[in-house]
DNA sequence: TGAACACTTCGACTGCAATCGAAGCGTTGC
DNA sequence: GCAACGCTTCGATTGCAGTCGAAGTGTTCA
């Protein structure tokens, strides 16, 4: 047996308890979060919840932050959200088509954050959109801003610039889990995904990752970048 | 919390066996392995071995197919290889300084496949050297083989111009989790894994996922690739 | 047809991980 | 300095996942 799975075992059996899986998935957008609402969060009691935190962040999957008399817990790097994404696009697959489909809540469905980029039906057609208008190259594998992509951007007031590198480099590709599409990430997507942010075309759910589409906001999308949603 | 949570807690615990670890690790090669090589690699006896692979089957990680008497077990879809690299790596961050780093077995690290392309010390070496001749762009995120990088390949032999597409998504990058640095994978990386095993520079172990690098193949990836290796 | 082989199913046993009540610790604010 | 609050630690209980021996199924080959 190759020395590294019982190390990968491991990690999953961190991911593996309904309460943590639920305690990650939340902290899935970045922001930080207390004890108390991760407890709600995973259904549990606030001692339960706390032995599940140590276990994590022992791991180093989360890290931990005093504010006063709380405590906030976020996701220790990037790696860790791509690394459930990867895992979410495997569990939203059908097992097998006699159990009914996984149901996957409407609004997380509709739009949501993916760490620092959107996701859900509003990501993947701004990804599409911008596809068809020549901005950009997308499949599941990798994705390339193309000179007009990096124009209409710049004309947003979005420079990626700095630091020149290659386009490509700008912009990675993310299956999306729930609409099984490749939607846009890396650092296109999530400029992307703090302008709208700063235009109020979105604004995050007081609690969970799902965002609300403003009606600015589904205007814009769809006059702006011309996605059908 | 989230609908899709228990799902991925469910995945993970899939997982969350040693045993079933080492047969997912053992399957990332993408070859099929009998039941019986899999109980031997999981270190159980054949009937739980079965017990772990009709769980594995059931939840469509893995499929199988009858060859005889045998029954030859196969990762379900390449996207199961890519969540499993994305776990391992995060799984081979180290927790704390204090324990000791995850021992990975030095076969593994020097050369192995993942999935259909290269990984391990030679892996990135092959991807580093292509990147200082200006054949590739690649960084944590992406990658982007430039025009250089295509001819490159073409005087090797390697058409990757069908089906023209950008030459973007001709290439992916991958984190390598024992070198933490990215190595080149997409269908350019599969292609120079295939060219590789092709002109015999590397075999496949007849056990596991490590590959050895010939006499011949040491002087290949170091005079035609510049890798330092 | 029957023997050899690969694999699976069944049933019973075992150990560990998750849980919560109770109690303890640390910070804040009056 | 003490009360209130948020969180953690400790200890005891519980249930389920993983294990293997024994027996069963299915395939191949002579």
């Amino acid at each position: 047996m190759q020395i590294i799975a019982p190390e990968l075992a491991d990690l999953a059996a961190l991911i593996a308890d309904p309460g943590r899986a639920g305690i990650l998935t939340r902290l899935m957008d970045g922001r930080p979060q207390a004890a108390s609402e991760l407890a709600r969060i995973a259904g549990v009691t606030p001692q339960t919840a706390s032995w599940h935190l140590a276990r994590l962040v022992e791991r180093a999957l989360l890290k931990v932050e005093r504010r006063g008399p709380r405590r906030l817990y976020r996701l220790a790097t990037p790696l860790v959200a791509q690394m459930l994404e990867g895992m979410m696009t495997v569990a939203a697959i059908d097992p097998q088509p006699l159990r009914p489909a996984p149901r996957i809540d409407a609004e997380m469905r509709r739009a949501r954050t993916c760490y620092d980029h959107l996701a859900g039906e509003l990501g993947v057609a701004v990804a599409e959109a911008m596809r068809e208008r020549g901005q950009l190259h997308l499949d599941r594998e990798a994705g390339e801003l193309t000179a007009a992509g990096m124009a209409f951007l710049g004309d947003l007031g979005i420079d990626l610039r700095s630091p020149a590198r290659s386009r490509r480099l700008l912009c990675r590709s993310c299956l999306d889990w729930s609409e099984r599409r490749p939607h846009l990430a890396g650092r296109a997507g999530a400029a992307i995904a703090d302008l709208a942010f700063q235009r109020d075309w979105i604004r995050r759910h007081p609690q969970g990752r799902s965002v609300e589409i403003t009606a600015a906001g589904l205007a814009a999308f769809r006059t702006i970048f011309g996605a059908r949603i």
